[in-house]
DNA sequence: TTCAAACTGGACATTGTTGTCCTGTTCGTG
DNA sequence: CACGAACAGGACAACAATGTCCAGTTTGAA
């Protein structure tokens, strides 16, 4: 029930995206300078989110990673599901196979957690999330309003 | 964010007790036996189990194991964190240094996350769990009133 | 055209979790 | 008292997650 390294790197990638104006390309190392997260570690889970249509990315001179929609239309749960799969606690339901009979009582429950850990995924923006500090425009970072 | 398999093996042996009378002392070759758990793996658990005050156990023949008070008096998260210790979502709440100024700006969510979950487990005891479907009286196992 | 910056992706060592085995300890029963 | 059943606990292999490194590919700029 703990969160996996992984998810919380991309969780802080994309905030420390969303607290620049938008638009704002960055470096995957500046990005892991700034949260302190490995670069190389990073470098997979931004390949994730890029994957997932979260970010987009830009080889060569001038590259790097940008938010592919608002801040406001992307939330925890999208970026938690991008480089996890989805919330499943129960066991059962991760394995192919079903549990048999009526074995899995306890899954009952565990679905109830699920589900409300999903809407609280949910229901926060990054737009929220990054909205009460946002740093002043031109801080750091590159402003590209249009490319590609 | 998934659960781990002693933490759902501890929650199935606890439920499997509470399913049987108060004061029943299975063994727990028969309660991984019933929730399918490899025995040896599931020994582990009841010992941290034991530990948490949640059950007794019983060397010699007619050992075995018992809750150690009534099921309604178990939450969900005291079998949780007897095994896996206190729900911690937050890394940088979970080593032992703390993270330097404003760079943990996701972990007051995080955090929010982590108390909704915990009220959540705690909000549910075995006798919630188990209670819809309490099997017959002395189906198996033994009931043992005054034991120690 | 050449070069360097930056992402891409495979390989590997380290670490933690899980499954399994085996020996020791306890204790009821004959 | 001796025996066997059942828990206690250490050791070890298999596996996945994580951190790190290195070569390859793309792309803008000199």
């Amino acid at each position: 029930m703990k969160l996996s390294t992984q998810a919380d790197y991309a969780v802080r990638a994309v905030y420390e995206l969303s607290c620049r104006q938008p638009g704002t390309v960055l470096h995957t190392c500046d990005i892991a300078e700034c949260q302190h997260i490995p670069s190389a570690r990073l470098a997979k889970v931004v390949q994730d989110l890029a994957r997932a249509g979260l970010v987009r990315t830009q080889r060569g001179q001038q590259g790097g990673v940008m938010l592919a929609r608002p801040a406001g239309d992307i939330t925890v749960r999208d970026v938690y599901e991008a480089v996890e799969g989805p919330i499943l606690l129960c066991r059962c339901r991760q394995r192919v196979e079903r549990c048999g009979e009526d074995v899995c009582d306890t899954h009952e429950f565990w679905h109830g957690v699920e589900t409300l850990l999903t809407e609280e995924l949910q229901s926060m923006t990054f737009a929220a999330l990054a909205g009460p500090r946002r740093s002043a425009p031109g801080t750091h970072g590159r402003t590209q309003t249009t490319r590609r």
